[in-house]
DNA sequence: ACTATAATCAATTATTATATTGAACGCTGT
DNA sequence: ACAGCGTTCAATATAATAATTGATTATAGT
């Protein structure tokens, strides 16, 4: 075959996979999915999509081997084909943040807002847990927590934190956290923990990448 | 800030870099600066793009901040605004090999019909450098050995290969590298020096791999 | 069999991306 | 100052992408 030939299909099979990565719901929508298989109907709860368009998005995603499906009675059940996928988008991401103050920017003033500017990377839990320093805290919804968490994290979604939180203990700091460093549900629980007087701090990162640092760990 | 709006908006700024990467022609484009700093001149000689085209492509990768671009004489010379930009450039390839077979298949059938299939990869080859125990040769064009090479590594394009291969050693094995996986430029080397009785292997990688994982070595 | 629900499909419209052409700009050397 | 060259700009035509609407399909429970 001819060089060039050659080169511009493999281009072309690239950009095509690159396209469908190219888009901000979809981005938000691997988000969603990097926490665990979704049917269309959760994608639609926790974004601005309608059903059509979020069925079409996930069909691109799926269209490039982004993403497969499972259909399980009339759901039908949305995961990332692999987590190479959610590794790229990881490395997107870091892309953008380094490049783009802009984005620097929105992050920093939305933290200082919640007062949950300053961070516990992904290693620092893990050195803490050891040690038992820290009361880990998973504020997704619940279907995310069930299927699959860190190790000893307890789940406690946002929205129910306020009623539960008599039940928190005060000896240690609390590490809340949640889909990843987009997500903002680790910081609002933050500001809600520190208003009720407890010491906490949010992870930096989410649950995804603390996967593909522990791959195969329940 | 509300949440919905934050994210929308650091979706969309993601998304656009994002879009820079996702077309094909601008993939190649970022391989050829991944090279070293390159003119639009040197772009069009380079692929099959036109001169306002290509200019237009580098625009694009500038607007996204992921290429800088600086003016000597009547020359523009393009260069990627930092590592990481390959970095991802890497990522994305290999999810599209790793999801897409048929990518797979392309590079199997064209490294198979010049007899480079068996590859060397950085870490071997790093060893072996070390023993002493190959000759690495690089077949890109002067300009861009010019730019930035493997240390040791000595230069012969591949255009000028045929008419120098006489001047090439016999006790050692020889490990051609040129721009990277998908750049033929190696393989045409190995097929030729296979021809000449040579024993020749291609580094799986390229110059930039080789970068990435050296940084600040000239 | 009928109904409600989850998801998809098909058609339309609006928007955005891409390539081409020819003209214009800016620097260099004479 | 001017010619030549590398590059960019502007205008245009074409193609691809995205969101919306309403209709359709498939499944579970009654």
């Amino acid at each position: 075959m001819d060089v060039r030939e050659f080169k511009t299909q493999i281009y072309t099979e690239l950009a095509t996979v690159t396209k469908a990565l190219a888009n901000p719901h979809r981005l938000e929508v691997i988000e969603l999915l990097a926490q665990g298989p979704c049917s269309v109907e959760y994608i639609v709860e926790h974004t601005r999509l309608s059903m059509a368009n979020a069925s079409q998005h996930l069909q691109v995603l799926k269209k490039a081997r982004l993403a497969k499906a499972e259909k399980k009675g009339r759901y039908n059940y949305y995961s990332l084909s692999n987590s190479r996928v959610y590794e790229v988008w990881k490395v997107l991401r870091e892309l953008g943040f380094s490049q783009n103050a802009e984005i620097e920017r929105l992050i920093r003033d939305f933290r200082n807002a919640r007062q949950s500017l300053e961070t516990v990377s992904l290693q620092d839990l893990q050195q803490r847990i050891e040690n038992n320093e820290v009361l880990v805290l998973d504020v997704r919804p619940n279907e995310e927590y069930e299927e699959g968490h860190i190790p000893g994290a307890i789940s406690i979604p946002t929205g129910q934190l306020k009623e539960r939180i008599k039940d928190l203990p005060r000896d240690r700091q609390i590490v809340a956290y949640c889909r990843g460093p987009l997500c903002a549900m680790a910081d609002d629980a933050v500001e809600l923990l520190k208003q009720h007087g407890f010491e906490s701090k949010r992870l930096e990162e989410g649950y995804p990448e603390w996967m593909l640092q522990n791959p195969g760990v329940e």
